[in-house]
DNA sequence: ATCAAACTTGAAGCAAATTCATATTTCTAA
DNA sequence: TTAGAAATATGAATTTGCTTCAAGTTTGAT
């Protein structure tokens, strides 16, 4: 059947005026062109839509279930004209997160709930999985923002910082490095090294200090949740170098100690990677505003 | 926004077959015809639909909008098409029925139970309060049976025997009347009369008995239901003219005697008015068959 | 780097919706 | 009943805008 929304418009406005003659200037067109637009309609169901003898024009049984749709369908429409205008005015949009680091849930969910009360029309969403190749995923507008530790120069997308962190080391209160008064690169070479499963390029550890050092550490365990690192941290089974916002977190305990890396602390920024387009989004620059307020607040 | 039910079904297509070039093809247009129809659309809206950067064609957040509606929409169509296809094929349909006697809710309700588990397609009413102008009302297909006594000789109506039934005199057991075998028009000379409130030309005990008789009751009384002129009769208050199947229900207790009127008492017709072109409508022959079936098993 | 596949674009053609002018029907009131 | 007025229907002409054609551009794969 060869229906369009024109016709529903028709057959609601003929039914709201009584009349073709009044529906036909509601809908600017004329008298006749609504009356060849009936009748070609009328030919298509094979049934009247209208009951021609009355003069209120009245609907026919088939005509009621035109009517029914149109009054059921139009209004989304109208709907559908109002999220357009949210999106294109900024108010509404999608935020869907790609995220490098394992440990930035700890921040990350306490800010996107605090996001969400604010921009109640934006889709959020955390994507792990693709922490690999994140950047071309954001470029391909699979995703709209990348939390990373590395910027680089790529076309279309630019580097927001967010908030500065210390890589830590931490290990057992009863553990023999405890005593020192920060740890090197050295120091790993006896120790068995707890990390997030992924790549040594990706750890701070190794980027930041033992592969320009040439160390390795004696042994290496990948864990996926910070809770158990820590958990096995702090029964001496390993020892771990995490952002200073997971070890300020109160609940995994005092069992453990931290220490500085090298003399003066190590240092690492996290950034946003948005799409140049949407740098000026106001959701997007609320969501890096909201982040740096809280860092600053701890 | 000028948007039509074309465009829901492209971006649908266009979603489902993850490309304009197949897209087209299910849609039986050119490909060029999309493209061109997608821009016009990206321009009525003021923001990309798709994303055009990766080869499996992916829709944009305002797409995705769109795609919703459609699926929301277009299935609703289809349904239009069943519906459309009952009415035509008389599977669905409206019987609104208006009734001139204020007996027959009688037995118009079991019939009518009966009538709804057939045909639950058919949209049953009855419309009271236009007993007066029905059968014009039956014309301009305001109501589609009429329920009458009186056939006439009208243009696109047809009248259809129901049943048959006898107006039957009633009045207390303890009546003076009640001894008589039968009743005659002068018998009403001296009685009070309960009859329905309507116009005397409609009831059966003038127009088929008095008004020929050139009688007159002592006294007049008009009321509304049935279950309260036969209180009245039983306790003596006055004499009515019932159908017999209202005197033969069982819930109206046995206080009253029932009597023909005349020697060979009196014999009355019902008919259901319908216009000419529905005669042939499978339910309509059902609500007679349906009714004259209950009618020959008591 | 090159090729093929997929999408875009502009101009021309064409079908279908609209308009104009007029006829017919329906309603109202005398 | 019959005008007269209002509303709807109809037919031909016109215009709109969708579609196609033909050629260009982009994208992805080898």
């Amino acid at each position: 059947m060869y229906l369009e929304f024109r016709h529903l418009r028709s057959i609601r406005a003929i039914h709201q005026q009584g009349g073709l003659a009044r529906a036909a200037e509601v809908l600017n067109v004329t008298q006749s062109a609504l009356s060849h637009q009936i009748k070609a309609l009328e030919e298509q169901v094979g049934m009247e839509l209208f009951l021609r003898r009355s003069k209120p024009l009245k609907l026919s049984k088939a005509g009621h279930k035109l009517l029914q749709l149109a009054e059921k369908v139009l209004p989304q429409i109208d709907l559908l004209e109002t999220d357009f205008a949210d999106l294109i005015s900024g108010k509404a949009g999608r935020m869907h997160i790609a995220i490098e680091c394992h440990a930035c849930f700890e921040w990350l969910f306490p800010v996107l709930e605090e996001f969400r009360k604010g921009w109640p029309n934006v889709d959020v969403d955390i994507r792990p999985g693709l922490a690999f190749d994140a950047l071309p995923a954001l470029q391909r507008e699979e995703v709209d923002l990348v939390i990373s530790a590395d910027p680089e120069e790529l076309d279309g997308v630019e580097f927001i910082p967010l908030l500065d962190y210390e890589p830590t080391f931490v290990c057992a209160r009863s553990h023999p490095l405890a005593k020192k008064p920060f740890i090197e690169a050295e120091d790993f070479r006896n120790e068995a090294l707890i990390t997030y499963p992924v790549d040594k390029t990706r750890l701070d550890v190794f980027s930041e200090l033992l592969t320009p050092a040439r160390v390795e550490p004696k042994s290496l365990r990948q864990v996926e949740l910070t809770a158990v690192i820590m958990l096995l941290v702090a029964s001496g089974r390993g020892v771990s170098v995490l952002p200073d916002w997971v070890i300020a977190e109160e609940k995994y305990g005092h069992d453990f100690v931290a220490k500085k890396l090298t003399k003066n602390g190590l240092s690492r920024r996290l950034y946003a990677a948005i799409r140049t387009s949407e740098v000026d989004n106001g959701y997007m620059r609320d969501f890096v505003t909201i982040t740096r307020d809280r860092q600053a607040s701890t």
